[in-house]
DNA sequence: TTGTTATGTAACTTATTGGTTACTCATTAC
DNA sequence: GTAATGAGTAACCAATAAGTTACATAACAA
């Protein structure tokens, strides 16, 4: 049995990061989110760039575990997959739970306040 | 006033994820994390690039906000700021708790199980 | 079977990254 | 004042990323 919180290694966590660091990238992940089983060329509708490009961003995406590709007929059928974005949390959760006692955060907003 | 959760534009998403996305770039910043307030020899010691590629890599780690820097006389002291980290994990709280509850770690089960 | 649709591959261009060495500037120590 | 130390800049190189067009393949529909 592996480690419960989250076992990714490194290199899956550059592609995760490297997927994730892109505005496009973010953009197709969340219209694949919001329309599961959505094709590529669904996809790329929503885009100016071309379908080659999109391709290319989902198979970055894909790689990343951020997506999921089911190939049924002549389509390819994406998912969602949130499962990489929770270890993160997770490890995060961990690692940094001393620093996230929100006392941070409320500083930020509040400064954020006073200077309103 | 602004968003509740976490106000990161898209821009400040770009750097933050690219900062992260490399091995090197979070070993330096596990060492900052762990050393508050040494300077750029101390970081480099720790590892085989030369102090100008460690020199760059902080500088990516600042442009994220990751890294906060101060300069005091001839050197440079290193902070690691967790802030950035904290609003992603509360904007990925926010935005996928739904999928946070193991469903989607079903979904990938099934799917993989379809292709089989 | 023939045309259309959905996807995939190859090859190419341009920009960015990740690293280096050589040199300069500023500060501290003696 | 001079030498040593810490940091920054400039210029360069190789590799990767991000996008394109052109071509090829596979499946569905008529």
């Amino acid at each position: 049995m592996k480690g419960s919180p989250a076992d990714m290694n490194e290199d899956e966590l550059d592609l995760l990061f490297h997927a994730l660091a892109s505005q496009p990238r973010r953009a197709i992940l969340e219209v694949v989110r919001r329309q599961p089983g959505c094709n590529l060329n669904f996809v790329t509708a929503h885009f100016s760039f071309s379908r080659i490009g999109i391709m290319k961003h989902i198979d970055v995406l894909e790689a990343a575990g951020l997506i999921i590709s089911q190939r049924s007929g002549r389509e390819r059928t994406l998912f969602f997959n949130a499962v990489p974005l929770q270890q993160v949390h997770e490890n995060w959760t961990d690692q940094y739970s001393r620093f996230w006692a929100a006392r941070l955060t409320n500083l930020k907003r509040s400064v954020e306040k006073r200077r309103e």
